[in-house]
RNA sequence: GCCGCCUUAGCUCAGUCGGCUAGAGCGACGCACUCGUAAUGCGUAGGUCGACGGUUCGAUUCCGUCAGGCGGCUCCA
């Protein structure tokens, strides 16, 4: 018995003129319901089609599965329209802003008279599910004219602005479908048209394809993403070709949950924020403290095996400064206001780049001493705005691992494949494997930033050059560049896919010019160095924050705040445990007996909660063998260790910097 | 900064439709227990219910302002 060969979802397909996609489709023998349904079809030219679309002359396609990328964003597209429908039903009065795919799901936006409350939300879901249970169908609607649409759209002042802009190559435009103008309105079983949207598809063929969705919260957002103008209220959902994979994704939140580093740093005892001291302002717990030691320690050795000098530089300065930097006039909204003193302005700095130019310029410097690189732990404060403070993610006060490099014009290219592979290696050392190069250049409309073209250009290419040679993956990121210069930074990911700004690299032709660095050329000319920018953690409290996620708070045993835990079966084993730890310590292994009055299995408990990577364990059968009992953080156990071996073992442990373990297994 | 929600013991959370001594678990402390791999039992202390102002005979509860937090938006050198 051999089952009938069903055709892979990628094998094209020919629509005959005058049928229907969806009747391809069901001659193919592919499905039209269930997880791996067929939603859309793809013509050679990447358009995607509804299944009702009738070609009029034969087209050759492909099938679209509803779990593939750009089917998924159907469906989700689908269930945002969904939305729209149910608020206009539960809100009659709510005017409509857009409805797009993101990633894991939808939103859309509403002009509404009161901001939607939870329980609206539930109200909304229960109206999406009847509608979904409908089984309504979308149709497609081509406008025949601007006139037309706006007539149609009279009460809907959002979609008229958006068909006004419609031509645009802007992403609002190519929302609503450049060149021409379609609707898509949603039809009950009768084929009565129940309700409708400005759109340009493609959607499913029926809304009984949601198989599985959610509302997940509601927000204000700008419309059009503009501060200036008005609010509308967002609702976000998430949508799934399946009930399981709701279920895995609403999984996947709570995991993300249990790893947020803001509830770790309180649990694991790490850091807090005292409301005393103020907003987005840390302090690190003797626990987290560890761990900071242990990066700085790492980074600073790693500057001075690399070629940098350690210096060292002021918090506060007079303005004039940050004048002759240029960073005033761009960025005096987000530094603290200026203390006035003896008739002069200080300011917090907000960078340490203007400081290190200073001491470049402190004396004559030949093409000898270049690359001369600078590199300190400069602490600067940023008046963050109230809404955006976020965990040790984005801080007010923070500290960077921050280096300058000094090089002539030729150096440059060299110096920058030096530090794109220091911080390579320094993220390799701490075990952050996923992540992404961003390149952000200048947007040559703003006149935000200073300098030629040719200045620009020329910039921009040498780091795109290192960058693109590096191999690793590039994002662009047009104007996102400094006023100053084009940077690369790493994006890196956490275990849970989000993306955080961790190291740059900045290549900066303007603040030498800003301050007359200059050197002396071999020729006996004076010449202008260019600088280099770069922070390798980037900052060290957002470093630590991904860190804290990354590892789920279970740090490998070199960074680990307490590496080892004595655990006496009974009170009187613990003196001879203690003797254990003292030779553990004169290792350097951070490493305590547990002399609480718990019984040992609380204290395994504590232990296991602390996330500490190496229990010993000791009761008579150690005390008399001399040996110990190694419980690891996985649970696996390594039982009648040798006193010798085990202080051999943690040590080699802590020493080799292994990311991973330890364990038995 | 904008919109919404939230703030009760060190932590996580009940509760008060405006009314008498505001509760629990964990944690801390004390006593007993001395135990072989994720919570021994009993007891004790701990709160001007985020701050200030208003309404009220009476406010932790209702209203306002502020601070802090959370989710987004905008921003992010």
């Amino acid at each position: 018995m051999s089952a009938p060969r069903i055709p892979a979802v990628a094998d094209p397909l020919v629509v005959p003129a005058g049928t229907t996609a969806a009747d391809a489709v069901a001659a193919a023998g592919l499905p039209a319901h269930g997880p791996k349904a067929i939603v859309v079809v793809r013509e050679a030219d990447g358009r995607l089609r509804d299944l009702d679309w009738t070609p009029a002359a034969d087209a050759e396609v492909t099938p679209v599965a509803i779990d593939s990328p750009d089917g998924l964003d159907v469906l989700r597209h689908s269930a945002a329209h969904v939305l729209a429908q149910a608020v206009q039903d539960v809100f009659p009065e709510a005017k409509l802003g857009i409805g797009p795919p993101i990633r894991d799901g939808f939103y859309y936006d509403f002009d509404v008279e009161k901001p939607f409350q939870p329980e609206d939300l539930t109200k909304l879901e229960k109206r999406m599910q009847e509608i979904v249970k409908a089984g309504q169908t979308f149709r497609r609607r081509e406008y025949g004219s601007l006139e037309e649409a706006k007539a149609e759209l009279a009460n809907e002042p959002f979609k008229l602005e958006l068909v006004d802009i419609k031509g645009d190559v802007d992403s609002e435009a190519a929302a609503v479908g450049a060149g021409e103008l379609t609707h898509y309105d949603n039809l009950d079983k009768d084929g009565n048209r129940v309700w409708g949207d400005l759109c340009r598809g493609p959607h499913l063929p029926s809304t009984r394809l949601i198989p599985a969705f959610k509302l997940m919260r509601s927000a204000a957002a700008y419309w059009r993403g503009s501060e200036k103008n008005p609010q509308l209220q967002r609702v976000y959902g998430t949508a799934w070709p399946s009930r399981d994979e709701l279920k895995a994704y609403l999984t996947r939140l709570a995991e993300a949950e249990r790893r947020d580093h803001r509830k770790l740093g309180a649990e694991l005892d790490l850091f807090s924020f005292p409301d005393e001291i103020g907003s987005g302002l840390v302090v690190f717990h003797p626990k987290g403290g560890v761990i900071k030691r242990e990066m700085e320690d790492y980074v600073r050795a790693r500057h001075i095996e690399e070629g940098f000098q350690y210096v060292s530089s002021p918090h506060i300065t007079k303005e004039g400064l940050f004048h002759t930097s240029g960073h005033l006039p761009y960025y005096k909204d987000t530094m603290f206001p200026p203390m006035e003193l003896e008739g002069a302005n200080y300011y917090l700095k907000a960078m340490n780049c203007p400081m290190h130019n200073l001491i470049f310029r402190s004396r004559g410097r030949s093409y000898r001493d270049l690359p001369m690189r600078l590199f300190e732990f400069g602490t600067v404060y940023r008046y963050e705005k109230s809404g955006v403070v976020h965990g040790l993610t984005r801080v007010r006060g923070l500290t960077q691992d921050d280096s300058h490099s000094y090089v002539t014009a030729e150096q440059a290219p060299g110096e920058i494949k030096h530090l794109l592979n220091f911080v390579r290696s320094l993220l390799d050392d701490f075990g952050l494997d996923d992540y992404y190069l961003e390149l952000s250049t200048r947007d040559p409309k703003s006149d935000k930033f200073i300098g030629s073209d040719e200045q620009w250009e020329k910039a921009t290419k040498v780091l795109e050059d290192v960058a693109r040679e590096s191999g690793l993956d590039l994002v662009l990121d047009p104007g996102g560049a400094a006023f100053y210069g084009p940077k690369i930074s790493v994006q890196a990911k956490d275990a849970i896919g989000r993306t955080w700004q961790m190291s740059t690299i900045q290549y900066d032709f303007n603040q030498p010019a800003g301050f007359g660095l200059e050197y002396q050329a071999a020729d006996g000319s004076r010449q202008e160095p260019v600088m280099i920018h770069s922070a390798k953690f980037g900052s060290i409290e957002r470093f630590f924050g991904v860190l804290v996620e990354h590892y789920a708070g279970a740090f490998p045993a070199w960074l680990a705040p307490v590496q080892v835990v004595g655990i006496p079966i009974r009170d009187d084993h613990a003196p001879y445990l203690e003797e254990f730890v003292v030779r553990l310590r004169k290792e350097g292994i951070r490493a305590e007996v547990d002399h609480s009055t718990e019984r040992m299995q609380k204290k395994i408990r504590t232990a296991q909660q602390q996330k500490i990577p190496f229990m010993a364990i000791a009761g008579d059968d150690d005390v008399n063998g001399a040996t110990v009992s190694f419980r690891y953080r996985d649970g696996s156990q390594r039982n009648g260790v040798s006193i010798d071996e085990a202080v051999a073992h943690v040590v080699e442990v802590v020493r080799s910097r292994i990311n991973t373990g330890p364990s038995a297994a």
